[in-house]
DNA sequence: GCCAACGTTGGC
DNA sequence: GCCAACGTTGGC
């Protein structure tokens, strides 16, 4: 497969998992994504693309900081833990069905960009994007270079 | 294969 | 805490 750096937006509640517990921490598998299409947009990744690392369902939601991808895609281990609130009986060691990447911290943005203040570089950053289309609940989502460069500009 | 019911996400 | 939008499940 190829390689060039390509760029993601992850999603997090910062109750559950924030930029400051990833600084902690260093490298976090990044656990409990059950839906299909942030999946494959994980299968997708590799280890070095940048990540802009985003709060959600928290009083400014935003871009908070910047990580990157560690590892390839790999087996959630939380899927096949009966205790885990991320468990799922349909999946097996033998056929798992959900995958994750470890992200590594890089920095804390400066200041956050808030979600409102993306929404007025729409037109920019095309109306397509999902973190500002509408109704789009999308947890990890690939990012262009361009909106990349476009979204740091901001801090 | 349709679609109602349900659960979840996430902004406000 | 509310609720709109969405994805998934399961009955038929």
């Amino acid at each position: 497969m190829s390689t060039r750096k390509r760029y993601w937006l992850m999603k997090s509640e910062p109750t559950d998992f924030s930029i400051d517990d990833l600084a902690r921490v260093g490298t976090e598998p990044w656990t409990g994504v059950r839906n299909y299409q942030a999946r494959n947009f994980m299968r997708q990744m590799q280890v070095g693309d940048g990540v802009l690392f985003y709060h959600s369902n928290t009083e400014v939601p935003g871009i908070y900081g910047i990580a990157e991808v560690a590892t390839p895609a790999y087996p959630d281990p939380t899927q096949f833990q009966k205790k885990s609130k991320y468990f799922d009986e349909k999946a097996t060691r033998e056929q798992p069905r959900w995958d994750l990447v470890d992200v590594r911290y890089v920095r804390t943005l400066s200041r956050p960009i808030p979600l409102d203040e993306i929404r007025g570089h729409a037109e920019a950053l095309g109306e397509e994007f999902a973190l500002i289309r509408k109704g789009s609940r999308l947890s990890v989502m690939p990012v262009t270079a361009a909106q990349w460069k476009r979204l740091l500009a901001l801090e």
